[in-house]
DNA sequence: GGGTATTTGTCCGTATGTATT
DNA sequence: AAATACATACGGACAAATACC
């Protein structure tokens, strides 16, 4: 048995759906159907459609059939310049910015606020003792209704006490945050680090995003740092890596696209 | 039946691991002991075991028995800075600079080198008609003999028409790709686009680097431009995401990672 | 709303193949 | 060669979700 008899049928519905002959979002056979055509038992059948499930090319609902995973037309972000490495913009205002330009509808959730102890990561990552108290907000964002990102960002309890009380309101802030530390208690951010992992989602995260495979994420962590090169905050950015990229540009004569994919997302 | 067996069995197992009661790189109890232990059949702990295994926490070994997946120390790039952006290095070039600085032990597969016709997407980013030939060079990156990325770099054929004939020689070139068309030809990068997403690997992909459970890979795409900002090359690089971060550093005061987790990769 | 048919999800038992020790 | 453990494959039974009448 050269190949096993579950991941011919696989590569043969693979090719299939490649070839276009089961068009995206089109139901494939049932599995008495395909149990017929391929002469094998249903578990069979279901093993094939399994490792289907796990690369993300079909997608099965009880009750119904089996679908062609339609392609998701990924959001490519800008990361790079001047607006959100410096902290012009914070990384919500971005896709508000975005919303405008390109009439996107667009939702953002009042911001879960809570208070934690920094511990390990997060304490180094924020400048401050282990043990001490940080605020975390987090806000979920969907872009027309589809579940887009989920960002949690820590600023330091310090910044309540020197008067930035609206950091710890269950509320949107207007001008963004980076403005309001700015204006409150002058505190601006001119540099950042990003730094970029994928994993597999956590039960939460694949519950929001409705995330059936199994499809990674991106998580991005932006520290923002003050002139002296203090972190002033730490933003935790989840995103579905089956619909958002990401592009970094450097140097003094950045291209600009054109022609490319769309490039949604960018600000100018 | 609230939450299926197999998912319950699945999450009691993750727990353990979660707790440390099960070491990494230590067997799991066989199938047929988990049979006994959860009362259940032998198909549906070996359902909970499967789950296990697509989110990456254990790997099994016919023969052999199930063991909890080890903990990988990913290995982090910084990807930002002039002495990559800008073309001083090439990707590889970073790596072997790290080697140096750090001892690891880094081997490099000789370039396998191509010429294809361009067609769309590779077309347009390397800013050349449709169907004119390009040059496609590929190699094989494996750290301390762990498989680490796999990146294919494209030129336009016409640089080899101007006198960068060692682009089509299957030979590494020591002082690096930019210094060689700099010098060659006086093509010089100074500034780069980045696209980073995340997808998973493909089956030579998952062969090279050996991913066993549903670990994506992530794949940047390095356009580099000259200065009129004109495309001058594109690199393709692939990494498994269970093993690679990367940094971003943007401002005029990029902060030093300290005390954080050990930036490897990192050249200065 | 209820009932029924269809389809996928879960679970079991069993048999045989393959890889490793 | 034999024993062990995971991999594949089949068959059957019932549950849960959905659609339709």
């Amino acid at each position: 048995m050269a190949e096993p008899l579950y991941r011919q049928i696989a590569d043969s519905l693979r090719a299939e759906i490649e070839a276009g002959q089961l068009a995206p979002d089109a139901q494939l056979p049932t599995e008495t159907e395909l149990q017929q055509r391929f002469s094998a038992s249903r578990n069979t059948i279901r093993d094939a459609i399994k490792s289907l499930i796990m690369i993300g090319l079909v997608e099965t609902r009880p009750g119904q059939e089996t679908f062609v995973a339609g392609r998701i037309e990924p959001l490519t972000t800008v990361l790079s310049g001047r607006s959100t490495g410096t902290g012009e913009m914070s990384e919500l205002d971005m896709y508000i910015s975005m919303k405008e330009s390109k009439g996107r509808h667009l939702d953002v959730t009042d911001p879960q606020v809570g208070i934690q102890r920094a511990r390990d990561e997060l304490a180094i990552q924020l400048g401050v003792a282990k043990g001490q108290p940080v605020i975390s907000r987090q806000q979920r964002l969907s872009i027309d209704d589809i579940p887009w990102s989920m960002q949690t960002t820590f600023y330091p309890m310090e910044f309540v006490n020197k008067g930035a009380l609206r950091l710890i309101e269950e509320a949107h802030i207007e001008e963004g945050v980076p403005a309001y530390l700015r204006d409150a208690i002058g505190v601006t951010q001119n540099s950042s680090r990003d730094l970029i992992m994928a994993r597999a989602p956590d039960r939460d995260e694949a519950a929001f995003f409705g995330l059936s495979g199994q499809v990674p994420v991106f998580e991005i962590q932006r520290t923002g740092f003050d002139g002296k090169g203090n972190p002033i905050r730490l933003a935790v950015i989840v995103y579905p890596a089956d619909r958002n990229r990401f592009i970094y540009e450097e140097g003094p004569n950045p291209a600009t696209p054109d022609g490319q994919q769309p490039l949604e997302g960018e600000i100018k």
